[in-house]
DNA sequence: CGGATTGTTGAGTGGGTTCAATTAAAGTGG
DNA sequence: CCACTTTAATTGAACCCACTCAACAATCCG
């Protein structure tokens, strides 16, 4: 059997050994099926578990004034979050899945024993902490600054990367678990804008999204175009694709 | 003598017994004079070490293709950075002085002496990382979804709320140590654009920046204009001002 | 006092918006 | 398996926030 996404994924990260390898597989083991648009922790909670996305994708976001929804972080599988948020007291932002998900929950008390057993684990919790700050910063450049022609395939060029690195994209290519809405959402744009853009860079040749697939049928030429450096992942110079 | 910010701003994280403030002082004791305009760190960098802001302000910034900067974060005066970044290998930013400040250096070995001896310090520092990681999720909210009227007094909300918080604030306003032209480079707006909002703001009676200073009429009006919830700076219920 | 940085204002342009309508696709129940 | 409903995608027209370019005033600082 191949190993989970969130140990593919913390390989980055740490060199885990063995016993490491094994108790991390022990925390995905039973995931629980969760709808789309399920909500996993809301605004004002303060949550006492851990989740880990083994399938789907889960999302950070928060509800604006005017009703809209302001997406701030992917959860893609292999993804955990709330690590230590209950010494924040109380959470300033919602977490739920925007496609039907597999989640897996583990508690405070679990996650504690976790990580005092072993070195490498908790460098590997460090690592994804700092890699989603990592993140986040460049998505306030890509939200703030890019032109929309470079926003949505700078976005599509990291789901890619990120999902090359726990072993889910293939051929030039992913199973994309966006609507256009979502990607307005994500980007702070409006969806009429996300098509007009889908399709401009459908007839340059850069980037294809159709029938809830991306392709790339030139990635270098595309990552050019929208200034993407997977430098800020952190996957270290493997070369995922 | 007087608790330094750093000491004031961990308070907010973790009960600290005397022990803890007396190691966080001696962390600041000796600390550089900075130029403006420094970098302390440059991206790609590998860095071993933690920079502590005691006077002045720093900001984690990118070089954009087009020659200009996104500044990516504030580090104010009790504000470290680089916590463990020795995990991620290299430096995906760089982190230079916006003004003329003092920086304390902490080698890698003192600080994890440090983060081992204490359970209370080491609870700030995790505190510490997790709001700086809520300040970047509401900057991605306020430069990705706000109008600029309401991006700059938000801004200004924050950093009052945060100057606060170290007591570096008085009087209904603090003194301003950005130009229109770093907040520019902070909004992704343009330095003339940050001009015409704040005569805007000026004349309508909601926020005032002139000579160095900001000064609020009154802030409950702005805050709320600015939709500025102090929740996500996790300071507690304690009213700072 | 003179040079440089910072702040201020006008005029014209453009990327992205909203509103609205239509087509295509994906579920859902009989 | 097909009619029906719902959701997602697509395109057009008019508008506006913020931008660039350009000039000038004020402030800072040696």
């Amino acid at each position: 059997m191949s190993e989970s996404h969130l140990v593919r994924k913390l390989r980055h990260g740490a060199q885990l050994a063995s016993r490491d390898v094994e108790r991390l597989e022990a925390l995905v083991r039973s995931a629980n099926s969760v709808e789309a648009g399920t909500d996993l922790i809301v605004e004002e909670a303060s949550p006492r578990h851990l989740h880990i996305v083994t399938s789907g994708v889960a999302c950070r976001y928060k509800h604006l004034p005017d009703g809209r929804r302001a997406i701030l972080a992917l959860l893609l599988p292999g993804d955990f979050c709330d690590l230590h948020v209950s010494i924040l007291g109380h959470m300033d932002h919602s977490i739920g899945t925007l496609v039907d998900s597999r989640i897996s929950r583990v508690s405070e008390d679990r996650l504690e024993e976790l990580l005092n057993a072993s070195v490498p684990i908790r460098r590997a919790c460090w690592w994804a902490t700092l890699v989603d700050e990592a993140i986040l910063r460049e998505w306030l450049v890509n939200v703030g600054r890019r032109p929309s022609n470079q926003q949505i395939p700078h976005l599509f060029c990291e789901i890619y990367t990120r999902l090359c690195a726990v072993g889910m994209a293939r051929d030039h290519g992913f199973d994309m678990p966006l609507t256009q809405a979502m990607i307005a959402d994500l980007l702070g744009i409006s969806a009429v804008h996300v098509q007009r853009v889908l399709r401009e860079l459908r007839d340059e040749g850069l980037v294809t999204l159709q029938g809830r697939r991306v392709t790339f049928p030139n990635y270098d030429r595309t990552a050019a175009h929208a200034q993407f450096d997977p430098g800020y992942l952190h996957l270290g110079n493997a070369r995922t694709h």
